[in-house]
DNA sequence: ACCTAGAAGTTGAAGTTTCAACGAGAGAGA
DNA sequence: TCTCTCTCGTTGAAACTTCAACTTCTAGGT
């Protein structure tokens, strides 16, 4: 009930470095996304359901694990499909052996847009962030923010069930 | 046109460390947003607003240097301020020499509800991040961010504005 | 076979952000 | 003073996300 100061608040550098992370993410996912949108006409969030899309073998997957891939609900990734099936980037079909499965496949249209837009985001990935540290520090950030994904992986859902 | 592999793309533990900061950060600000939705019935957003206006002397910040301090459009502060008007954490008045601007004021009861959230975020931001990283390596982490806030800075504007 | 708990995915409404256009005032120069 | 350009902040619609409810199907037990 009456810990210190110092155990309950950051100290003036951590909330420094805080802030700037805050910041310096606002502005770098607004910058990578405007940048996919102009060029391509596709958003950050689009061009990421098409990266993981690729990685398959068919450039389908499950609705569900794409959700999981991505640590977006469930419906957000409905509406986001079905945003990209209006558009012709990927169509939905149904899954084998599990008859409440959608797949949700890339289109050839898809892909195309695809090689197209991954050297516009990967510069911009660079430009922004990347290049702006050194290698070692930049694997920090990886390193912290895995252990951020440990921590809060467990126990992520969709906003629909129990918490 | 016919740069190296390596000249555009990321190699595998930058890609690792690029995705775990993107997943990471995706994970951690819905959690701390919900925390304090949970909690104090209070967006993320509005929180950081009122974390803005508290350090004033009287509590109180132009809108445009409110969006600027938080990296978000005019457009979102207006809409921001708005609710938050709407359920009295903030007013709105009218700036001294100046007739356009208007200033948002922090509300006794938005000071009050500033005190008691703030315990559940910083716990929370420790919990979630700051506790997992050593000391050095949460400040490289600030450190890489505060030179994307350097790059980004600069011709970060209104959606209005001309680009 | 039957029942039940839970998972998959969707739906539509409510909430939030972006976008483009706008009105009003400030400020510099002729 | 007049005018031109720019900034401030707002507006309402479109785009996107969240939320809660719902249907369909699976899987495990009896």
């Amino acid at each position: 009930m009456s810990a210190r100061k110092d155990d309950i608040w950051l100290d003036a550098r951590q909330q420094q470095a805080w802030r700037a992370y805050i910041m310096g993410t606002t502005l770098l996912l607004d910058r990578l996304d405007r940048e996919l949108r102009q060029a391509w006409d596709i958003s950050l969030i689009e061009y990421e359901i098409l990266v993981r899309l690729s990685e398959q073998p068919d450039g389908s997957l499950r609705m569900a694990l794409l959700a999981d891939a991505l640590c977006h609900s469930r419906s957000r990734i409905t509406h986001t499909i079905a945003r990209m099936e209006s558009t012709g980037l990927v169509e939905r079909t149904a899954a084998e052996g599990d008859r409440r499965g959608v797949m949700a496949v890339m289109t050839e249209r898809g892909r195309e847009l695809l090689v197209n837009a991954a050297p516009t985001h990967v510069a911009g990935v660079r430009e922004h962030l990347v290049g702006l540290a050194t290698k070692a520090d930049f694997l920090v950030v990886g390193r912290v923010f895995d252990k951020v994904c440990d921590q809060l992986m467990q126990g992520h859902d969709d906003a629909t069930d129990i918490r």
